[in-house]
RNA sequence: CGGGGUGUAGCGCAGCUUGGUUAGCGCGCCUGCUUUGGGAGCAGGAGGCCGGGAGUUCGAAUCUCCCCACCCCGACCA
């Protein structure tokens, strides 16, 4: 039993000025954890329930599907992570450290290849395979910005699974058991999420979805369409492409003098206030014109390679989906010396004349998935203050592909062909499966023998769950006005019973009572036991820390021939008087349904 | 890493512009008395290297420079 007049805690009655979201504000003033650290918090007794309920929650699960639990150092070598390449494709985001012989040992952001090396120690054939294995651990990741409290830490808690197949179809089996334990999973911890389509990213593999619950206070952006079940994090968001449209009756295309035009801006203004390049039925839109970047793209081999991309003159170039789009490469600004180094740009009037790699910069050119063949574009004509009104695609200039770089925006069409508009919503990643394929197994070298005895590289997947995090995603899903309000299996106790009455008067012992009975029945007990604390302030504590039933023994232990306490729900607010004799079997029973 | 803001008691803040008592206020904490159904009252207390360092000055919380930390926006981000 927690006994608040023991119990290492101290609410705060004012919000911490270095917290800004509700989660972070709430777990400090209700005393869960304490900032220790850039990034780091301290866990305080009822924080560390709660935490080890989640944890927990995530182990059962984990177990339940037939994967193993293992555990590995947080502190680890260099060598493996050379041997995959990412000591030094981690970059700035490892924490890195040296021992007293000056060997480099790094603190695991990840952990793929400490599993690939387990298992490629100890299994040596296809008969040991499927395994899936996982550990829950400290993770380290050198953040450039912490922040959100411990939704976004640089040191957190992480469940990370892998799994390990013979071929792609064992693959796809791990991969469904993993998502199908997810679901059990994030259902169990009362969180509302979604899962979407998502970019593997640095990880590199195929097959990605994210589990993001939806917060407002989330980093991800996501799309999902109310037509269908489709939804993306918006880095791997589909666009869908028009049908083309034949060439029959599209003017030619006809070069303009357009001076003093190197913006979109400046360029619809332009057209729109000159008769004689006026659209013949309205104004012309940014939407008209296409909009040519050119990026620098270094690949990791370290070569460099200039990229343009053509999107309509409305939209932006999303670096975020652009990067997912080109990676493993890495794409930055061009240069004023990149310009020198290709005379054929002429920069604010970039157009599909030059672009291509078969035309005079030969510089690789996608556009995107709208610009089909047969749509007519205003767009730079490769001159300074010229552009050309009227080309069309796949008439007058070809493409080398297309790229999904243009950002995405609230109303776009869902890509399942209905054209439903997509809504667009902020979230936070609580857990991310993908399919990670051979890399690690063929840069540390397992393979083990198939039937034939002729060694195989196993396929892997890689599944983590933020369990720190989810903790307080749960916080964030859940409070209200009053504080924090988890749900049961969360929440560090069953029942807060408060006390409520003058000291010396019969509800101490009552509740004292009340509080062993229900211990006995395995019914975890928050007991309001402080001596000389006004009621007020009790109440106020009890909605803070947030445990889902308040039982208050109070004045209803007055009535001599019926006395009651009184059951408080903390999420809906509902009071009910229940008899004290009944209390227990009362209580008992709303923990239990 | 770029822009903006903030560091004064456990928490929340004032004081700084214009340098000069013993650095204040509310909450919390300790002692006593009163109070006990919505963050109680009175009285008395404890608690500060004013983020750190260097400087200017007879004198620095206050002015100058450097550093550190935290918060917000952006960049970055299993």
């Amino acid at each position: 039993m927690l006994r608040l007049s023991n119990l290492f805690l101290r609410t705060l009655r004012d919000d911490p000025a270095d917290a800004e979201v509700p989660s972070h504000r709430l777990l400090v003033r209700a005393g869960y954890i304490r900032r220790a650290a850039p990034g780091g918090f301290s866990w305080l007794p009822i924080g560390w329930l709660t935490f080890q309920n989640v944890e927990r929650i995530v182990r059962e699960e984990m177990n339940a599907a037939g994967f193993q639990e293992v555990h590995f150092p947080a502190l680890l070598p260099r060598e493996p992570y050379e041997a995959s390449g990412r000591w030094t494709e981690y970059g700035d985001n490892v924490f890195r450290v040296v021992d007293r012989r000056d060997a480099d040992f790094m603190l695991a952001p990840t952990h793929e290849e400490m599993f690939t090396l387990l298992v490629k120690d100890l299994y040596s054939s296809y008969k040991d395979l499927p395994l899936s294995l996982y550990q829950i651990q400290t993770k380290f990741r050198d953040e450039a910005r912490p922040r959100a409290g411990l939704l976004r830490g640089r040191e957190f808690v992480m469940k990370d699974s892998y799994s390990f197949d013979i071929d792609e179809e064992g693959l796809q089996r791990s991969y469904e058991a993993h998502r199908n334990a997810y679901i059990r999973l994030f259902d169990r911890l009362g969180l509302p999420y979604v899962i979407v389509s998502a970019m593997s990213g640095a990880m590199g593999g195929s097959a990605s979805e994210e589990f993001l619950a939806p917060i407002d206070v989330g980093e991800d952006t996501f799309v999902r369409c109310d037509g269908c079940d489709y939804a993306a994090n918006v880095e791997a968001v589909v666009t869908p492409a028009p049908d083309p449209i034949p060439f029959d009756g599209l003017p030619p295309a006809v070069v303009h003098d357009t001076p003093d035009t190197p913006t979109i801006a400046t360029l619809v203004d332009f057209v729109n206030a000159h008769p004689e390049l006026r659209h013949p039925e309205r104004d012309w839109t940014a939407a008209d014109t296409l909009k040519n970047v050119v990026m620098m793209l270094r690949h990791p081999d370290g070569t460099s390679e200039p990229l343009a991309i053509g999107v309509p003159g409305d939209r932006d170039v999303d670096m975020k989906r652009l990067e997912a789009a080109v990676t493993p490469a890495e794409p930055s600004p061009f240069e004023e010396a990149d310009f020198a180094a290709h005379p054929s740009l002429a920069k604010g009037y970039i157009g599909p004349g030059v672009l291509g790699t078969n035309n005079a910069s030969g510089i690789r050119y996608l556009v995107d998935p709208r610009v089909v063949s047969g749509t007519s574009w205003i767009t730079g004509a490769d001159t300074a203050g010229n552009h050309v009104i009227g080309l069309v695609a796949g008439r007058d200039f070809q493409p080398d592909g297309t790229i999904e770089a243009a950002e995405v925006r609230e109303g776009d069409p869902c890509p399942d062909g209905s054209g439903a508009p997509l809504q667009m919503a902020r979230g936070v990643e609580i857990g991310h499966i993908f399919q990670l394929g051979r890399k690690y197994a063929e840069a540390l070298d397992l393979t083990v023998q198939d039937e034939s005895g002729r060694p195989v590289t196993p396929t892997m997947g890689s599944y983590g769950v933020g369990v720190s995090r989810c903790l307080a995603a749960i916080a964030e899903a859940t409070l209200d006005d009053d504080g924090l309000c988890w749900p049961r299996e969360i929440a560090p106790a069953d029942v807060h019973v408060v006390i409520a009455g003058k000291e010396g008067g019969p509800q101490r012992a009552a509740a004292e009572t009340l509080a062993a009975e229900l211990e006995a029945a395995g019914v975890r007990v928050l007991l309001d036991d402080r001596a000389g604390v006004s009621p007020g302030v009790r109440f106020k504590d009890a909605e803070l820390i947030g445990v889902p039933t308040i039982a208050i023994v109070g004045r209803g232990l007055a009535d001599e021939t019926n006395p009651t306490i009184e059951v408080k729900d903390r999420r809906s607010g509902d009071r009910v008087d229940v008899p004290l004799a009944e209390a227990t079997a009362h209580l008992i029973e709303t923990c239990r349904s």
